[in-house]
DNA sequence: GTCTTTGCGGATAGCGCTATCCTATGTCAT
DNA sequence: ATGACATAGGATAGCGCTATCCGCAAAGAC
């Protein structure tokens, strides 16, 4: 029982104090001019940045964030790091944020609601200036936690509606629609939706498939292969196999996800199935090596980078409490065609 | 300019001054009783935390810092997330901290040496109790600012031999070391030694390379393929087409990573070059996917999970004042062997 | 029986900032 | 002139905890 008790004094820490007593002025002059807070003459910043850099004086976030009662925290909710899509969402958030001064706080909630609970609860205690959490569907208690805490939020990956809750995404049942009507446009007929996870993006694009299927006049709930397992290039292998064997007049699948379609080419290699003559298989996100699979994977690309970097900058801009210019950025997507259609 | 002053103020906090009174006890004595720190009488305790319980109390982390002078933060630093390893890493780190109450703060470097320094700067103002590094090579004055900070630090993935460096990880240079053997004990004879990136592990990888290939007599330094590049499957690709273009008598490549192992593997494909008849392929990490390549990657697993969980261990001994059995802990690997060798 | 020593609860005084109120100066309209 | 009103610096009072010193009681030393 000897914590903190043994570690040494943080010893000559520079204060606000030191540098108002250089600059001549009042501490919370020196605050003010820091932040920007209030009009401060213009010598005054002057001399108060000048002795800020003399002396190497570096604010303290938890002084800030005890009297100001927030701290430069920013908490993101992702449901996975093993999935390169919400890492790039991460990296390009957590840059765009840093580069304005916040530290990011990373949650991984595994798709587990509950998990998602505790772990705001957790980063509340924090009380971080703003939150970035992963689509719109959640538990009632966790939705409370966040209107409660009157903490600006950003959703990331969908598309809100209502006006007052703000997001960054794209359509993810538009892009689904557009690559199956891609794959209709080839000749492809009885085309078969594959997934996994099962999230909300994954029964959007579900969504959008059944609709093309739909307007092509072709919709067949056979046709749906959904298994509630995580993603993974193994499980992707097995759902093709298994979807080829139990329905061979299949001519095209679609994968929710890269990790499920790159699988899914590497059984059909080592099978000899031929892609794409005998089985089209398209995917989702365009992950990394989707453009090095034998054939190369068709898929769409999500600009993941660019929501994540959207959703912090528009964040940003309530965390200062400025208005955004929109509630709902839609970043779109792209369909890229590839070998394996 | 009206930054968090339009914000509204966070009200109805309970403190510890409500439980103290609801307890009956000074708030010292509160804050003593939750943090097991000096004797308390265990009627009080009980007291304590029933009234904690009753009051919903959570305590404040900025207040905490500021009084204490430490935070409950732990700063990591890696060099990618793009690359699965370090992603694994940091997950195991973070769920074995959170569990004990540290809040990770994650900086990642790109492998810049001053990116790091600058990434250490910012988080140290957040005055964290512990920090968990990516091995032992960094610019002096980083690591000048980690020894001044005098706060606990483990290193990663490497292991250090100073008594005072605490680590956790594996020989780079013997798992290379282990392959290469395994390659040559196949009958193969040149085998390059193809890596990208470059960075301190991969240089250690390539002396395992190395030392395996003069203790056969047959070490040829014009084996070794060494490209700055981040790693990718497409560089991968071709560096397998420009090494058995430029030297077709190799018989096995040695890839620094399963990055640019598979993409070799693909690339081999697309060529019509026979693994392993042909050329044989091996890899680094055992990453995803890896085992599903056509023909499966054989590759060294690393235990980067149980790295992170144990270098989280060991730095919640050490924040918490305690010294470990051990400053050096090997964690070990495991060669896997699969039919690309 | 006096003099340490130990155990444990509490009072006090900050940690390093910012919210809030106050005051001294202009600046303008009437 | 003379208020009404904005502008900008400062004094004051915390934010919610913990480090540190105090003091009292019980235990041990000789």
């Amino acid at each position: 029982m000897n914590n903190a008790l043994n570690r040494p004094r943080a010893t000559g820490r520079v204060t606000l104090a030191d540098v108002a007593r250089l600059a001549g002025v009042s501490p919370i002059t020196v605050s003010r001019a820091l932040r920007g807070e209030r009009a401060v003459d213009p010598d005054l910043i002057a001399r108060v940045l000048d002795a800020t850099q003399r002396l190497g004086y570096v604010p303290d976030p938890a002084a800030r964030a005890l009297a100001s009662r927030h701290s430069a925290h920013v908490a993101l909710l992702i449901p996975m790091l093993s999935n390169a899509l919400f890492v790039d969402l991460l990296e390009a958030a957590q840059r765009t944020l840093r580069a304005a001064g916040y530290q990011t706080l990373i949650g991984v909630t595994h798709y587990d609601a509950s998990e998602e609970e505790q772990l705001l609860r957790d980063q509340l205690q924090h009380r971080p200036a703003g939150l970035l959490v992963t689509g719109l569907e959640r538990s009632d208690s966790t939705r409370n936690l966040i209107a409660q805490s009157r903490i600006p939020c950003v959703h990331l990956m969908d598309l809100a509606d209502a006006p007052d809750v703000y997001s960054v995404g794209f359509s993810q049942s538009d892009a689904a629609s557009e690559i199956t009507r891609h794959l209709l446009a080839g000749g492809r007929k009885r085309i078969a939706f594959a997934a996994a996870q099962l999230d909300p993006r994954t029964m959007r694009r579900l969504e959008g498939w059944r609709l093309a299927m739909q307007a092509a006049g072709l919709y067949d709930a056979r046709l749906e292969w959904l298994n509630p397992a995580p993603s993974s290039l193994e499980l992707g292998g097995r759902m093709l196999e298994q979807i080829i064997g139990v329905k061979p007049t299949v001519d095209a699948i679609f994968f929710c996800n890269d990790d499920l379609a790159q699988g899914a080419l590497m059984a059909a290699l080592r099978n000899k199935v031929a892609v794409p003559r005998r089985v089209a298989i398209a995917g989702f996100n365009d992950l990394t090596g989707s453009d090095q699979m034998v054939p190369p994977l068709t898929t769409v690309r999500t600009a993941r980078g660019e929501i994540g970097a959207a959703a912090a900058r528009m964040l940003i801009e309530l965390m200062r409490g400025e208005v955004p210019a929109q509630h709902c950025v839609d970043v779109g997507y792209e369909l890229v065609v590839r070998g394996s259609t």
